[in-house]
DNA sequence: GTCCCTGCAAATCCTTTGCACTCCT
DNA sequence: AGGAGTGCAAAGGATTTGCAGGGAC
């Protein structure tokens, strides 16, 4: 493993994704980080989301719309995508060694992880529509 | 919604989808059909596979590699995603509605499905490095 | 001093799109 | 004939990368 030191930028992408509750895009961090350190640029900033997700510190969220998004929870949970307005909500599903277990049985290899993607209209789409 | 007419080049795209066991690529399907139909263009191909998507008779795959992969079974099932190799093999799950209907709980609007991908190393990966 | 990290810009990868032409119906 | 579908090539968006200079240790 290459020796790691300390960056202020790695630390504030960091801070800044601990601190929202979001699923930002490398971009909305980049506009976010920029008002501390106007000149950090979008290559930092992807190059250090990929270093800590690497690192096990931040997850990385493919949900569909093209874009990566990030997360700074990493404890074992789920995703729930409004098809409507795109906005992604934290989901708290218990049971997740279990579901790799359940799963297990099907495959010839070994299951760690597993990440759930719900979809369907988030409450403030279903109220704006009706 | 729009009246939809017969192409030769959407039928080989579907029935190749159709007729393979794997999840590939745009670019894979392109390649597969080039050899029946040499002037198709990889465009031809994204367009039908959007379409037939919009459709619902394929399913697009977001597994983390950076490029979309298309399903032919659109069947309720998952995925197992190889860390190693990147090949992709289904998962019969059960309880599907089930499952949506558990997360349904922790949700302010309406969840109507969900896909999950599972995440490890598979059995011949596993072989080849012991 | 060494080697990692940065900013910048160019490059890459995947996907979509505009246009003129072709093929269904 | 009319309009959907096609091939081609250019455009688009997101992400990665090469390089020279700057900063951590």
């Amino acid at each position: 493993m290459k020796q790691l030191k300390y960056s202020r930028q790695r630390e504030s992408i960091k801070s800044c994704l601990m601190s929202r509750k979001d699923h930002p895009t490398a971009d909305a961090i980049y506009a976010s980080i920029r008002e501390e350190y106007p000149n950090i640029s979008l290559g930092t900033v992807y190059r250090n989301l990929n270093l800590l997700v690497e690192l096990g510190e931040i997850q990385k969220l493919r949900c569909g719309d093209g874009a990566d998004h990030f997360d700074g929870d990493t404890s074992p949970h789920h995703h729930f995508i409004c098809r409507e307005c795109g906005c992604i909500k934290d989901l708290p599903l218990s049971d997740s060694e279990k579901i790799n277990q359940m799963a297990q049985q099907y495959v010839d290899g070994t299951i760690d992880s597993h990440i759930t993607y719900f979809y369907g209209v988030c409450g403030d789409c279903l109220r704006k529509t009706s």
